[in-house]
DNA sequence: TGCATATATGAAGATATAGTCATATACTCA
DNA sequence: TGAGTATATGACTATATCTTCATATATGCA
């Protein structure tokens, strides 16, 4: 990272900033093994079809998913592995920081017994 | 990531969010491999003295960057070396894209002469 | 060809956020 | 103790962004 230009890093900031939304990471969650239609992703996501289209959009901007089109059904999918790698790496960051937390927590409600 | 609460999920948005802004992404290449202190991260990013301090709180905030003080001095690090990790990954994975498309750009130029 | 379904887009409103300016606070030192 | 320096914070403005509602577009099928 040292090494990178002010205007990389802006690309950087847009491809971060495209998965940096609750409801989109909801989506990539809904696609991360496999690709799935619209309708399928408002179901597992709960978001409304319109908000949902706006943020495909961004993530589909960002190079984040890509879509293939059959009939009147759109079918988006995780862009490439690389986002896998990256969105599973961030995930089990955040998700250990939480559980160790709520370990250091218990511990300390421990010691006041 | 498939298997990760909405709460988590949450938790995840503002981790990326905190980093999902390109003055926050200089902050963090400053700060890559050494502790800084304020004015020397201000000389680096070209960020002014009070923008910086809020851009500082953020990341502080998320647990991205942390601080210890040294008399009218703040030295802040990188929070831990996860947070490098994920950093080098994302900006690898965005650098090789900007170079494969730079690549295809110069072989499309090339076939039209 | 018209209806139904799936999806994309424009407009509007509410909220979030980045940067600047001014000021406050903390610390050191002569 | 006051001046100087480093840093944090409040207030303000402009811009960005999310969600909803209404509507437009694309496609398939009877």
């Amino acid at each position: 990272m040292k090494t990178l230009s002010n205007e990389t890093l802006d690309q950087v900031a847009v491809f971060l900033k495209s998965m940096a939304e609750p409801t989109r990471l909801r989506i990539l969650r809904a696609l991360h093994d496999e690709e799935k239609t619209v309708s399928q992703i408002m179901e597992e996501t709960g978001a409304g079809q319109s908000n949902l289209s706006k943020h495909l959009a961004i993530l589909t901007g960002a190079h984040v998913v890509r879509f293939r089109k059959n009939g009147t059904f759109t079918h988006y999918r995780i862009a490439d592995p690389n986002i896998t790698v990256i969105l599973d790496t961030v995930c089990r960051s955040i998700a250990d920081r939480i559980r160790q937390a709520r370990t250091t927590l218990k511990e300390i409600e421990r010691e006041r017994r």
